[in-house]
RNA sequence: AGCGGGAUUGUGUAAAGGUAGCACAGCGGACUCUGACUCCGUAUGUGAGGGUUCGAAUCCUUCUCCCGCUGCCA
């Protein structure tokens, strides 16, 4: 397992060893997303830690869907979520539940709570509660906390029953009107509700708030970490409440980390979701957007975006990484394991004038120079060849070592060729460049030893493929798309917006024969756009020069 | 304001009193069958002040700044 340790993990070991409050237990977390949406990224960075805390430990990861507001859930995304998170490489075994399984049990314990005095029902509307609550400067005050428990008992059956209206009553904790953490204020247990649930159908009319409904499903399922983000820090006082006042015997522990964010990128569900819905992208997985899926359709792999994960580590700063590490992991990735391909974008003649016309030979290409079990590929060459437009000067920049008349360069994995001469048009323009080839420099190497600098790819202009590359850049937004103002689909990044439905569209040559439409990944790398699978790369040609030309 | 968190280079993240390290981004160079990859080098940092100590990012103290909470959302 990876040695690195972050703060989390120091607790776990704390509680794991001997002494501590889990011994001999074994580490268990949970994956909690509500079904309200697709996963993105910054789900990720959580997905990592519930799973990967739990893999470091030997441990179990469950997931469970947090299904206790039907207002807003569906099954479309409950197994939209399954699916992407298979595909990122976890596996929750068998051990795939819904929150909304528990609502019986969260029940009885509510009930029981009432019995015991600790929970009360309430008839002051959510207005009229926001004025009951008080501020920092004054505690809250409510007309119904002494209700009878008997009286709350029954009025909480009727509730459940469906005998009243949504609003009329809430359930209640009777826990700290002084509280300075205002979660501690009787907070809100139960809420009416007459909306269908997803899962439950119509069974039910009220439905508990997650501050009730979390801790109790963490209890039962027996986990030991309850891994959240920060913004639940100040609700730990009422997890721990909930979790005392039921009676476990065994108490989860909830830990707060600081969730994701990377600059320029649209990470809230709330914004993603009305790009889907105004149609400002294709859907969900749109390659433009930061959801997994788009990500996948975009190019990305899986073990890109945990290594992602993995290396923005964890902390409980606001922090905001920058993009440019999201890219440098798949860079690296696909480095290592894609397959090489010489594919040429702005097209330049190129003629071996001493290359018989009609002769063909063909040559093995490493499909990738570090992998050598990844094998050759065949390409053919000829006479009538493409380079790329900038590989050509007529006047060198300094420490230029492609095309000038003059030079050699050797053609990549074929022959050496020293450049003889090119023509323009009548504008100038240079439309073909003119070379000859040494024979004895076949499959590129030189016999006498001498030095090439330049190498250049190419391709076969009687026999190569041509796709169709689709120029997309994510969807990028202000640095600050909240600053003065504005509203975050005026800070969407012109550029990326172009393309809503076409993108923008270029033909590219290429030495195998490419049927799919491709992606563009900006750092210089293709893959087709895929919806089902994980997709299969082209790494292009000094990818760099691509990767400066398309950065922001 | 009350309560709860937080502050290490451009961006993230390590260092549990003992050389402030790593990654990404930047810059410079070497190498190369692509200028990519790789390798080497390099600049920039402990929010501020006081204290304890031989020695402080770390402990104490005062201050400053940032974030979260005041849903019948999660």
């Amino acid at each position: 397992m990876d040695e690195s340790k972050n703060f989390i993990h120091t607790f776990v070991e704390e509680d794991m060893a001997s002494g501590g409050r889990c011994e001999g237990m074994q580490v268990h977390t949970r994956f909690p997303p509500e079904p309200n949406g697709y996963l993105h990224i910054g789900h990720c960075k959580a997905l990592c830690i519930d799973f990967g805390t739990a893999q470091k430990y030997g441990g179990l990861c469950n997931l469970r869907m947090d299904d206790t507001n039907p207002a807003k859930e569906d099954t479309e995304f409950v197994d939209a979520i399954k699916e992407d998170i298979h595909w990122l490489g976890f596996d929750w075994g068998d051990r795939f539940f819904y929150g909304s399984d528990y609502f019986e049990r969260t029940y009885e314990l509510a009930e029981d709570l009432i019995k015991r005095g600790l929970a009360y029902v309430c008839e002051l509307s959510a207005e009229e509660f926001s004025k009951y609550r008080g501020d920092t400067q004054h505690p809250a005050v409510s007309p119904y906390r002494d209700r009878p428990w008997e009286e709350s008992l029954d009025l909480f059956r009727r509730m459940r029953a469906g005998e009243f209206p949504e609003g009329k009553y809430t359930l209640r904790a009777k826990i700290d009107l002084e509280s300075g953490n205002f979660n501690m204020r009787d907070p809100v247990l139960y809420r009416i509700r007459y909306i269908e649930h997803h899962r439950q159908g119509t069974k039910w009319c009220i439905f508990p708030m997650y501050d009730f409904a979390h801790p109790i499903q963490d209890a039962l399922e027996g986990i030991t970490h309850s891994l959240c983000s920060l913004e639940y820090e100040a609700h730990r006082p009422l997890y721990n409440w909930v979790v005392e006042q039921c009676g476990f015997e065994k108490k989860p522990r909830q830990i707060e980390f600081a969730r994701l964010n990377i600059n320029y990128t649209v990470m809230s569900k709330r914004k993603l979701r009305r790009l889907v819905e105004e149609g400002r992208v294709s859907g969900w997985d749109d390659p433009r957007m930061p959801t997994l899926c788009g990500l996948r359709r975009r190019g990305y792999t899986p073990d890109s975006i945990k290594d992602f994960a993995e290396r923005i580590g964890v902390a409980k700063v606001d922090s905001t990484v920058d993009y440019a590490l999201l890219e440098a992991c798949l860079r690296d990735d696909l480095n290592a394991h894609a397959e090489r391909a010489m594919a040429v974008l702005r097209p330049l003649k190129l003629t071996v004038t001493n290359y018989p016309e009609g002769q063909s030979e063909s040559f093995d290409i490493e499909r990738n120079p570090t992998d050598e079990n990844a094998g050759l590929r065949s390409v053919t060459f000829s006479r009538n060849l493409w380079i790329e437009e900038d590989d050509f000067m007529i006047e060198p920049v300094k420490k230029y070592n492609r095309f000038f008349v003059g030079n050699e360069v050797r053609l990549k994995g074929a022959y050496i060729v020293r450049c003889t001469g090119y023509n323009t048009d009548a504008d100038g323009k240079v439309t073909e460049v003119l070379c000859e080839y040494d024979p004895l420099t076949r499959g590129g190497d030189t016999p006498d030893g001498r030095k090439v600098r330049g190498t250049v790819h190419w391709v076969d202009a009687d026999n190569c493929g041509e796709a169709e590359v689709r120029l997309y850049d994510m969807l990028f937004t202000d640095p600050d798309p909240d600053g003065a103002d504005k509203d975050f689909m005026d800070c969407l990044n012109p550029e990326s917006l172009v393309t809503l439905t076409g993108c923008k569209v270029e033909k590219f040559l290429c030495d195998v024969k490419p049927t799919d439409r491709f992606q563009f990944l900006r750092m210089g790398y293709f893959a087709p756009d895929n919806k089902d699978s994980s997709p299969e790369h082209l790494v292009f040609n000094r990818a760099v020069a691509l990767k400066d030309s398309f950065k922001k």
